[in-house]
DNA sequence: TTTATTTGCGAAACCGGTTTCGTAGAAAAG
DNA sequence: CTTTTCTACGAAACCGGTTTCGCAAATAAA
């Protein structure tokens, strides 16, 4: 392997043709105060040459870097994974890239992160909050620099910019209404946040469902997953194993379905028959499971598409302002044999 | 929003230490020839006034910029998703950034991002080839260039760089020997490339059990899976009633499971007693599956992990020397219901 | 005490582009 | 024919760091 060294620059160019930099440079960017022959001329050489620019001079001059940060708390999670798709297919269109973060649901990562963003690493940056992540000081300090920054699926209300989720309060509704309809009473919410958003509106809807049929709630009807699989899978166990045993359940988050199934098979209980499961999910296999999982399917790749589009609209602005607005787009409810009827 | 200016650079801080920038400079960095005190007194301003240095600027300078391109087919995959956990895990001890492309199977897609790392954008790359790709110029350009490239998984054999794969061959062919032991005796193959080194790999080792056990090998024992889902689904579901219906399947890829769950059902056959199934699969469903899915389990967090590891202390280095050899981190084949025994 | 060395710092070049501004020559206007 | 306006281009500053090199003062060696 060589040494790395890139002696093509706009200099060689220029050399080479007989022109200053400076012609050079505009003739590449096209613009008009360069003659079309000039023109020519250069973008023939460059192509001969295979030259291409250094993104990093550039940037310095501009100080815009056509790179979007996107910081999420794990890839690894099927909604995140589509979103991504969504992202990068406006990425790539419009000519920008991206630069991935994960938290892993740690809020002191996430500061660090959009910290060095402060540097101007990025031009704008797309953010779904850790689980650990309260309040907003990182991202307004970040904003106050001038980088625009759009939330989605996990934000935090508090902060003026645009957010994108899913209609989390009402599908969750939905779905709870949906299994006390089956005739369940006791149905139990899985949580794996007490502050996150999205846990917060999702737990609310539920609470909603229950409440307009006459259903209490109490801290019993609630089991918060940490993340100690281990601990999780006995808690889960020993509700499932009490003597109230719910009927039902819904999951918040798709990382708590399978540890349904995983304890549901070990006590030998029948999903639906003796605890129907609905999980808020976007796996693709969920139509195949044993049995097929009824989820609350995200617009996944809509939503990292919009909000991709969002930012760059904005970046392409020279003011950078993102209307303090929430774009809600509805998740969709798939009825499968997890449920009764 | 306010305006994108950062009027902070090591500028501010020279001129409000009575410093010099080089100086400044030179404390940040912690070099020898500065005292003890007034790196404490850079660092101490430094801290106070939030001073984030542009990287770009020093990248164009080093001629590095502490980023590592990751080329991939697809991220909606649990293999990648796991592999990029990897990467990343490296990427954020070791300071890197990570720039995240996708090639939707595209050659097209690939050769233009690999022409934009020419630029410089990165200090390295790692990548997993389209299936589309069979020819490797726009890599060697790369190369030539200078710029480090680590394959994982899918590579190109005929590149001399470090390359980290599973053990395909042995996979493919413990998988059919433990079906044709299961008394298989029309094994279907399903693959998705004609060219791909993981494709052609897996196809040898099936074929070399089926030579093993006197099995003939036809044109007829393998099906390619196009990128259209209907069509797929359908000369899918046309072998699967024809006449010498095959006794079991081994997919190549995780993506080529779900279609086979779904002819199963829609023909009413049953895995395993119609039809066994193993797959090459990282889904973490597997087990839940209906019925759970036999899997070759690729181990891809540890083969991003390596993958970076190997490609970040190359750059350590001031010369970018990649051996040209094979990782070879072996997968396992987990056993569930979706064959017999 | 003189000379050699070390220490700590600054001036300036540099990285590779972009952008401002000035200007020669051609074209248009008067 | 002179003045004005374009047209097409170049010189140079600039972006924000890093690095080389030079040098004065302090310290060590002779």
């Amino acid at each position: 392997m060589k040494e790395k060294i890139n002696n093509l620059t706009i200099k060689t160019l220029a050399r080479q043709l007989g022109l200053s930099v400076s012609t050079v440079s505009k003739a590449i960017s096209d613009s008009h105060e360069i003659s079309a022959l000039t023109k020519q001329r250069v973008n023939e050489l460059a192509q001969k040459l295979n030259y291409v620019p250094n993104p990093y001079a550039s940037s310095l001059r501009t100080r815009n870097s056509k790179t979007i940060g996107v910081v999420i708390p794990e890839v690894a999670d099927s909604f995140f994974a589509q979103a991504i798709n969504g992202i990068e297919s406006v990425a790539q269109e419009k000519g920008y890239h991206v630069l991935i973060y994960l938290t892993h649901e740690s809020f002191e990562r996430e500061k660090k992160i959009l910290k060095d963003f402060e540097s101007g690493r990025v031009d704008g940056v797309l953010l779904s909050i850790s689980k650990e992540t309260t309040q907003s000081d990182h991202i307004d300090a970040l904003m106050n620099k001038g980088i625009p920054l759009v939330f989605f699926d996990r934000v935090l209300e508090e902060v003026a910019t645009t957010k994108i989720t899913t209609n989390d309060y009402e599908s969750a509704y939905k779905a709870t209404t949906h299994l006390i309809k089956n005739g369940c009473k006791k149905i139990l919410f899985l949580s794996f946040s007490h502050s996150l958003s999205i846990s917060e509106k999702r737990l609310n809807g539920y609470k909603k469902a229950l409440l307009e049929h006459q259903l209490k709630f109490t801290d019993n009807n609630i089991l918060f997953f940490n993340n100690d699989a281990k601990k999780d899978y006995l808690r889960l166990k020993k509700k499932l194993q009490s003597s109230r045993r719910p009927d039902a359940i819904v999951a918040s988050v798709e990382k708590l379905a399978l540890p349904v199934y995983q304890v549901c098979g070990d006590l030998q209980l029948s999903i639906p028959e003796d605890v129907q499961l609905i999980c808020f999910s976007n796996v693709d296999t969920a139509a195949f499971l044993h049995p097929p999982l009824t989820t609350i399917t995200q617009p996944a790749f809509e939503m990292g598409k919009t909000a991709a589009s969002t930012l760059v609209k904005v970046l392409a602005r020279k003011k950078f302002e993102l209307p303090d607005e929430e774009i809600i787009i509805p998740a969709v409810l798939v009825l499968r044999k997890s449920v009764k009827g």
